[in-house]
Order: structure tokens, then C-alpha cells, then sequence
RNA sequence: GCCAGGGUAGCUCAGCUGGUUAGAGCGCCGCACUCAUAACGCGGAGGUCGGCGGUUCAAGUCCGCCCCCUGGUACCA
């Protein structure tokens, strides 16, 4: 079986972990954990972008080196990924020996093959956007002011190719239907390419900026962004080494919609082509999280730093509430009002109150041991047709990346088991004596608990940290398989559970 | 201007190929319960499904036009 190779962005070294990288990271995590549990093998890479002028000048601004004002940013967002329980094998810089000798031989063959040429390029140049500007940039005649201060130059550059790949692409794309998910975000990239392509300038001569991976052939130069950032997912897959066949073609690449058209959707399929590599099978762009909560917060003084949450309340919650709230491809909207409810009423209420309730009656009523089921009647063919349902459509909408809607039935299913308490009542039958009514109540308790084992099963992905404690209290190892895991047997009779726990204290 | 997506209960959203009283969660009100993290369970209020017109025995669901929001792109400038 092929690996299941699976990247994020990488993050660019110019600025601290927000929402919009943790999300990213927590969602690449999740379906990395769900093929994992599908039984796939899955590499899993995220890294961090480290070339370039803003980063350059950052370390110059601070009197440092470059490399080390980097090595300082990915201690930070290596930090983020341990307090979201990210499970990366790997974490690739741009500025590893690895990276810089896959994008050298790259661009040297490209070059000799012709797919790269000098030209002279006279053009109107933003020192705060890195880039070069189009007249189609100005607005009213003048520059916006997101470029900053604009100055025009002519300079001999080098440039790859890009135009001539058009109609490949085009129809690579239409021959490819789930390319790019969403599907309306294809659609938007082949709008895009209605437009004539430019050839791609992939060279900055190195007096104006040298934080970069020289040219192979051409030592006055540097390469430019996207030819260097983007063959990360190559050179992280071990280019050049005897089990890269064994990752590549990547199978998902997990990026923001921002970086959809052009990056990854035109000039990252064109590199691989003219490279003569295989293309990933599938790109995953996901949303923004839009916070006008956080500017209500900071007008009232009290400001929200999402990533604070995941401190105060645990990974897991945050992890549960970006994955339930946000679906897929769309914008969110952040509040800390839809937080503290997601946390009250799905984590607390229906999920944590159910874990507590059920290890205190196991306790009192049955000495801490699952008990055997003896009946199997009306209330216990509801409840386990239900899994039946859940099962089903929550791994369909998981494979789909749609783990909202996945969370949504779990956690329909979590609230059935609660409904299944009251149509039993134990808490009544252990007032009796009768073997008729000890028989329910055993049979109640025992279902209560082979439901909870079964749904905590599909939180796993999600809520890694719950999972094993959950778990933990029922006497069972973590879940390591969807294949064996997911079927209603009753495995746990005449186990020991844990102790009573709280899993989400409404005081935190 | 064009392309895509969207406008359904106070909020966030489900509603497939058109078919009885339009659904869920949260919030609100009430009831019940007492095993549980004042939790769980039940019930209720609340929507002329953006607007107008059309097709049909029947439309949130199809067609046309219009309005508004989001993203993309062009032109004018």
C-alpha cells in the first residue's frame, strides 16, 4: 500500500502562529490521524518557509542573523504544533542542506533543458510586497498603499517557462475533477487561466536580496519565492533518495484558499510537469477565519488570542471546536461566544456529563465493572440502529473532509446515549431487588458503556487527547483501528472501569 | 460587467432527483427527573423558506427577472 503523503503550507518565517496557521494544522492533523486509522500508512509534513526579503530584513531590523531569527520562529511554531497535539513526522525549513541541494538540482536542469532563460525585465517593483507590480495594480493612477513605497528598475532576471504549460493545465484540470476541492475553487482557477500567462521571474539578483538558495547556474542570484517554497513538498519526500517513489506523488496538499491560484493550482503542477514529475492527486483549500469577535473583544478591552484558548481549555476542545464550526472550503466566523458554547453545551454537557454520569452509576450500582447484557428490546435495537446510521455517515462525511457534518452526527449519536438513560432509567431499577429490573439495569448500564466506547472511536481523530482518557476509564487501550474498533460487541464486559472523571470543567 | 457560492426560526446551519402540519443544534420559556459537571430527558414559542412573476394537480426545491452578501476576474479610470 502506497504511503498517504499528506503536506500543509509550509508557514513563512515573518511573524508569529495565529488562528489561520493552527487551523490549517489541526485539520491536516485530523485526516492524517483518520488514514492512519483507516489502516493507510501516512506521512505527514509540515515546515516552515525561510528565504526572503521580509525575513531578511527582520533579522537585520533585530541585528541578528537571519538563520537565527528563523531558528527562533520555528521553535515557535514547532511549539504550536506540541500544544495542538500535531502528529507531523516530519517538519521541513527551507533552509535545511535537504531542501537547498532538491531545489538546486531542480532549477539546474530545468535550465539545462531550456524551461529556464535570462531576460532583461523592466518593471516597476514594491520592496514591501516582494514583488514586481503590473500598471493593472495601480488604482486611480497610484499605487495602493499595500506596496508601499514603488520604484522602477530594470534588471536581468531569470524565468521559467510558465506560459507554455497553459493548455496542458487546462486540460489536466478538466480531465481531473476533484483536483481541487472544493470544486467551485477548480472552476476559479480555470477562470484564471482564461487570462494570458505570464512566464514566472524565479530569480532576485543577490545585492538586493541575498537570504535565499543561489541559482545553480548564475551565483549572482537568488531563487524567488514560490520555486523555492513550493519544492518543499518534494525535497520533504526525500527527492534524489531511494524511497521517494514510495511518497510521491503527494496524495494531499492542505493549503488556504489564498494560495490556491496562482501558487499551488498553476505554477506548482507547471514546476512538476516541465520537471517531469508526477502531479499530487489532490488539493485541499480550506478557508479563513473571519474575527470581528476578536475586534469587539479588543474595543472592549478584553482581547481573545485563539491560540490562548487551546492553553486555557486544552487541545482538544480548540481542536474540536475549529473542526465542528468550520466547514470545509468555507470562512468562518470566530467568537469566544461560539466557543464557550461549543465547549458548554456539545464537550460538557452532552459528551463530558455523559462520562461522568455513567462511571458513577458503573460505580455505585455494579462495583466499577462493565456488566454483561442480557436483553436486547426496544430501547436497545433504537440505540444500536442508531450507531448503525452514525457509523456510516460520519466515516463518509470524514473521508470527505467534511468533519463537521461528521462531528455532527457523533455527537447526535452522544446525545442518543444520554436519551437511552432515560428511557431505562437506572437509576430507578437500582432501587429494586427484583432480577427482572437487575437484568435492565445491567443491560442499560452495559449498553451505555458499548455506546460510548463505539463513539469515543470516531473522536479520535479529532479529540486525540479525550479519546485515550475516555479510554483510559474504560479499561481499553486507544483506538487503533477503524476496521476492528467500529463493530458493536460488547468487548467490554467484565471490565474494571476508572474512576469518575470531569473531562470539561465548566470553570476553567 | 462577467464567473462561482450564498440569502431558510434570535444565532449557526440541514433540507437529494418538486409531494401530507419546513428540520437540527445553540439561545429563550415551561414541564419532568434526580444517576450526573444546576447536567440529562420531554414539551413550547419563534420562519409568508431575499423579492416579483411563471411552469405544475403540487415549489424552499424547476424556469425568468430583480435585490443583497461573499470570493474571483475584467473594464472604466
Amino acid at each position: 500500500m502506497k504511503t498517504f503523503y499528506l503536506t500543509t503550507a509550509i508557514d513563512y518565517a515573518n511573524g508569529s502562529p495565529h488562528l489561520g496557521h493552527a487551523y490549517e494544522k489541526v485539520l491536516a492533523d485530523v485526516i492524517a490521524r483518520s488514514k492512519r486509522l483507516l489502516g493507510s500508512p501516512v506521512r505527514f509534513v509540515t515546515g516552515l518557509d525561510e528565504h526572503g526579503q521580509k525575513v531578511q530584513q527582520g533579522a537585520e531590523a533585530e541585528g541578528i542573523d537571519p538563520i537565527q531569527r528563523c531558528d527562533r520562529v520555528a521553535e515557535e511554531f514547532e511549539s504550536m504544533l506540541r500544544l495542538l497535539d500535531i502528529s507531523n513526522d516530519d517538519y521541513i525549513r527551507t533552509t535545511q542542506e535537504r531542501h537547498k541541494k532538491v531545489v538546486a538540482h531542480l532549477l539546474q536542469e530545468l535550465h539545462d533543458r531550456g524551461e529556464i532563460y535570462e531576460a532583461e525585465y523592466q518593471g516597476y517593483y514594491s520592496t514591501r510586497a516582494e514583488q514586481f507590480l503590473q500598471e493593472k495594480d495601480k488604482v486611480n493612477g497610484e499605487w495602493p498603499e499595500i506596496f508601499g513605497e514603488v520604484t522602477q528598475i530594470t534588471e536581468r532576471n531569470y524565468f521559467f517557462r510558465l506560459s507554455k504549460y497553459r493548455d496542458w493545465l487546462v486540460s489536466h484540470l478538466e480531465e481531473n475533477p476533484g483536483f481541487i476541492e472544493p470544486a467551485h475553487r477548480q472552476n476559479q482557477v480555470l477562470e484564471f487561466l482564461k487570462e494570458p500567462l505570464n512566464d514566472l521571474c524565479i530569480s532576485r539578483p543577490k545585492d538586493r536580496l541575498n537570504w535565499g538558495i543561489p541559482l545553480p547556474f548564475d551565483t549572482d542570484y537568488v531563487t524567488y519565492v514560490w520555486f523555492d517554497a513550493l519544492v518543499n513538498y518534494v525535497s520533504a519526500a526525500g527527492f534524489g533518495d531511494p524511497g521517494f517513489e514510495q511518497l510521491w506523488p503527494a496524495d494531499l496538499h492542505v493549503i488556504g484558499k489564498d494560495i490556491l491560484a496562482p501558487p499551488h493550482a498553476v505554477y506548482w503542477p507547471i514546476m512538476l510537469k516541465a520537471s517531469n514529475l508526477p502531479l499530487p492527486a489532490r488539493i485541499l483549500a480550506h478557508g479563513w477565519w473571519t474575527s470581528s469577535g476578536a475586534k469587539m473583544s479588543k474595543s472592549t478591552g478584553e482581547t481573545v488570542d485563539p491560540l490562548s484558548l487551546a492553553e486555557r481549555y486544552g487541545s482538544d476542545p480548540f481542536r474540536y471546536f475549529v473542526m465542528r464550526e468550520m466547514k470545509v472550503g468555507n470562512d468562518a466566523e470566530f467568537s469566544l461566544e461560539r466557543f464557550e458554547s461549543r465547549y458548554r453545551a456539545d464537550l460538557g454537557n452532552d459528551l463530558g456529563n455523559l462520562v461522568s454520569r455513567l462511571l458513577h452509576m458503573s460505580a455505585t450500582y455494579e462495583e466499577g465493572v462493565t456488566p454483561e447484557v442480557g436483553l436486547n428490546e426496544g430501547p436497545e435495537k433504537k440505540i444500536g440502529l442508531l450507531w448503525e446510521s452514525t457509523k456510516e455517515e460520519a466515516l463518509k462525511f470524514f473521508l470527505e473532509y467534511q468533519f463537521s457534518q461528521g462531528l455532527e452526527r457523533v455527537f447526535s449519536f452522544i446525545r442518543g446515549i444520554n436519551k437511552y438513560a432515560d428511557e431505562r432509567t437506572p437509576w430507578k431499577l437500582a432501587k429494586s431487588e427484583a432480577p427482572e429490573d437487575r437484568q435492565a439495569l445491567r443491560t442499560c448500564l452495559g449498553t451505555m458503556i458499548e455506546a460510548l466506547r463505539l463513539a469515543n472511536a470516531l473522536l479520535a481523530p479529532v479529540m486525540p487527547s479525550v479519546h485515550a482518557s475516555i479510554n483510559d476509564r474504560l479499561g481499553l487501550e486507544p483506538c487503533c483501528s477503524w476496521k476492528e474498533d467500529l463493530s458493536w460487541d460488547h468487548r467490554l464486559s467484565g471490565k474494571k472501569l476508572g474512576e469518575k472523571t470531569i473531562l470539561f470543567p465548566r470553570d476553567v
